[in-house]
DNA sequence: TATTGTTATACTCTATAACTATA
DNA sequence: TATAGTTATAGAGTATAACAATA
């Protein structure tokens, strides 16, 4: 990963890459910037021994938050198809943090709540992300943060305008 | 995908998700930004009857620029394994879009290069990107754009550095 | 008929390990 | 020995299409 250039056989180019535009591209400096922020969010779970994705820590906070909601109404919130979801919940619930029960009311859906052991270990990964949140962000100020959230929304709802 | 709620079984819950702590995170923010800006591209490029990817995308433009470039160089400046970049360069090599030409120095070394055809599609793919960026920051300032830039940049530094 | 969850299938991105050819 | 590129393989994330159960 954070290989240096070394000596390699061509003098000259393999030193320093002539990178162009790329790096006033907003697309790529946002690219590059989640790339690092998911290594960091990795490598703090691994360090700390916990092995979970950004995106399952976002599905616990939204089971946690709507207890009984459906596969459905998960997958919407996420963002995914309903399919993409199956094998993230079986894994879930495979390692005891979450469950599907049966709905009482619709014999088609499944009611979605983490188990007791998946409540402490969200508790846990919240403090392992306020940690992580807290490291790359550690330059910069507290407006500077809101400034940069504010941003991105506006960023995210100009993307999804077109 | 803009699929809005509709009308479903369960009142209350499917209308609007309580979703906690989450907007005020920055790696979450980042992360659904990201993924906009991602299906941005994606939209632009396909209603131009173009396909490429933001990866693509720059990888062309690092071959255009740094001409005769081995494939480790290239896997390197990209952040991604060797053998991560073979599927990529082949399918670009078949598209007619690059080609990779035997060193004159190092036998073990590939010499990649756009094609003319390449460099021609590159051209017209840098003015698609540049229709896409000015969508994605169309509600942003030239400063604030600047400023996002330089607050991505620094979460990046941060997020490396631990 | 329409919806929910599941399965089958496929494609992309990612990596590690082992192979080959060269250095 | 070490490096460059390839292949084999595997896992995660994504999707579409088709199916069974239920509404």
């Amino acid at each position: 990963m954070g290989r240096l250039p070394a000596k390699t056989a061509s003098p000259g180019l393999a030193t320093k890459l002539d990178r162009g535009v790329l790096p006033t591209l907003l697309g790529y400096v946002l690219r590059r910037a989640q790339s690092a922020v998911f290594a960091n969010f990795a490598s703090t779970f691994a360090t700390a021994g916990a092995a979970l994705t950004p995106g399952e820590f976002g599905l616990m906070v939204l089971v946690e938050r709507n207890i009984g909601l459906s596969q459905m109404a998960l997958a919407r919130a996420l963002g995914i198809d309903r399919s993409t979801l199956v094998p993230i919940l079986d894994r879930l619930q495979a390692r005891g943090l979450l469950v599907r029960r049966h709905s009482p009311t619709d014999g088609r859906t499944h009611a979605l709540a983490l188990t007791p052991s998946g409540g402490k270990a969200l508790a846990r990964f919240t403090r392992l992300v306020g940690a992580h949140e807290k490291r790359i962000a550690s330059s910069l100020s507290t407006a500077e943060i809101r400034t940069l959230i504010r941003l991105l929304e506006k960023v995210r709802a100009d993307a999804r305008s077109v």
